[in-house]
DNA sequence: GTTATTATGTTATATAGGGAACTGTGTCAA
DNA sequence: TTGACACAGTTCCCTATATAACATAATAAC
């Protein structure tokens, strides 16, 4: 077969043409795991191209986990491994575009005293006075999502406006206006229903659920939110893929105001 | 505070002393989400360096999501968004890492033929011969995985060798001679524990757990391995970070022979 | 046979310059 | 006064070239 060649006039860069390049070779079995590509010299005088371009472009594919270089020897192909999966929350954002028929209910908030548990979360007293807001999620008029959160009161913070702000909960997906928050850590872990999600939810108690467990921090390193999003767990699922699959890399990063 | 400079003699390359400046001081709120960063050619004349090294820096911030640019107006600050979250198998990796004392117990391999499920996943004839793989993996005492694996047969691949390969399923996570195989879809779900699970993991029937699926392709883009991982819901979590936290970048990618 | 040295090939980093896209301003015509 | 248009300035984007750092193999010296 013969060697496939840059096209200098495409729109699409040089340095993305051999991306795909050399992802589609490394895909067609041309070179298997544990292969050594071709020297950044040799691409070279091969394509034709600076070897800047070569190197951003192999860059690219270290960053992809589908090679991996040492210095002095040689650019080396990776074999499959699992721990490279990433799960992501697409199913959630997508909950929250536009055209979805999601609806949030706002089930109550209000000013509670804290407990043992969400005092040490939010690093308060026990017995502060903290918010609490209950939403139900639903898609069409199937409950989907309990979520119930935590929010520090008295940070001198407009409570009202964070309120409203997160009450659709687009913000966050979307990548909204969460302005006061720096980072937050996720974790996912299954449970039972209880008598009240399950209730809210129109299922069985005890059933199986996903718990979407979040805690955001402020730019002062201080927690103002914590809580977790209660998934039917027949209706949500998780998925990912591991390995080389074609097509590869999108043309062009989406612009974002 | 006096402006931070470039140490040229320092181990760290320049370009990734930049990454950890920019980094910062978006992370201490000198730039919030939806300021405009300098642009590239200011930057090149506050810290003495080449606009391509500018520009390296700035790629790696778009790549973690940290930053977006458009051409002619600038670099902006990225709010935090939860879609950028991403879950990986960590925690499944450091079971099969050396050191950490798990035992993976082979309960049966054997020959049976496809039901509808299996030969459908496996693209193969109802009935036909595949072969069926059960494995227990604990760690210590405790039982913590129950994994039902099913194989093609005749492909004229090396079967036995195949087993022998991940029979201690050490390969796939920590990524060994997985050379076969091309790429794979993986999924997380919830179930309710059955009997027979539920007795191999030494707990109570219909309690939650993790069902981690897979089904891997070779090059020949057919499946070879479809199964599924139970886990005990108790005993798992997924964890993610999102948004902006120090220290940030580490100093250079580990080498892999 | 063993060790120190050199040569060659590899990846890694930095510099320079030209091209493309957006913004704002000034000018001219309606 | 207002709208359209051209133009300059600023910005990001891409490629080409040069130099350094590292690894290995061949070679010369002992």
């Amino acid at each position: 077969m013969t060697q496939k060649r840059i096209n200098r006039a495409a729109f699409e860069p040089a340095y993305l043409q051999l991306i795909n390049i050399l992802r589609e070779q490394i895909s067609k079995g041309l070179f298997r795991a544990g292969d050594c590509l071709p020297s950044e010299s040799q691409l070279c005088k091969t394509y034709k191209v600076s070897p800047m371009t070569v190197r951003r472009s192999i860059n690219a594919l270290i960053e992809q986990d589908v090679v991996s270089t040492v210095q002095g020897r040689g650019t080396f192909v990776r074999p499959l491994q699992l721990s490279t999966a990433v799960f992501g929350l697409d199913q959630f954002q997508r909950l929250f575009m536009e055209g979805a028929d999601t609806k949030v209910k706002i089930l109550e908030v209000g000013i509670i005293s804290a407990d043992a548990e969400s005092a040490q979360k939010l690093r308060q007293p026990e017995g502060a006075r903290i918010i609490l807001i209950r939403r139900l999620i639903a898609r069409g008029e199937e409950p989907l999502i309990y979520h119930r959160e935590y929010l520090v009161y008295d940070s001198g913070r407009p409570v009202v406006e964070a309120e409203m702000e997160v009450a659709s909960l687009h913000g966050l997906f979307a990548g909204g206006e969460a302005a006061t928050i720096k980072w937050g850590e996720l974790s996912i872990s299954t449970e039972e229903l209880t008598e009240e999600a399950a209730g809210l939810l129109r299922t069985e108690i005890g059933k199986p659920a996903f718990h979407l467990e979040h805690l955001f921090y402020d730019f002062d390193e201080q927690p103002v939110s914590w809580g977790g999003f209660i998934c039917r767990g027949d209706r949500f699922k998780f998925n990912a893929i591991v390995g080389l699959v074609e097509p590869a890399v999108n043309l062009r990063r989406g612009k974002t105001a």
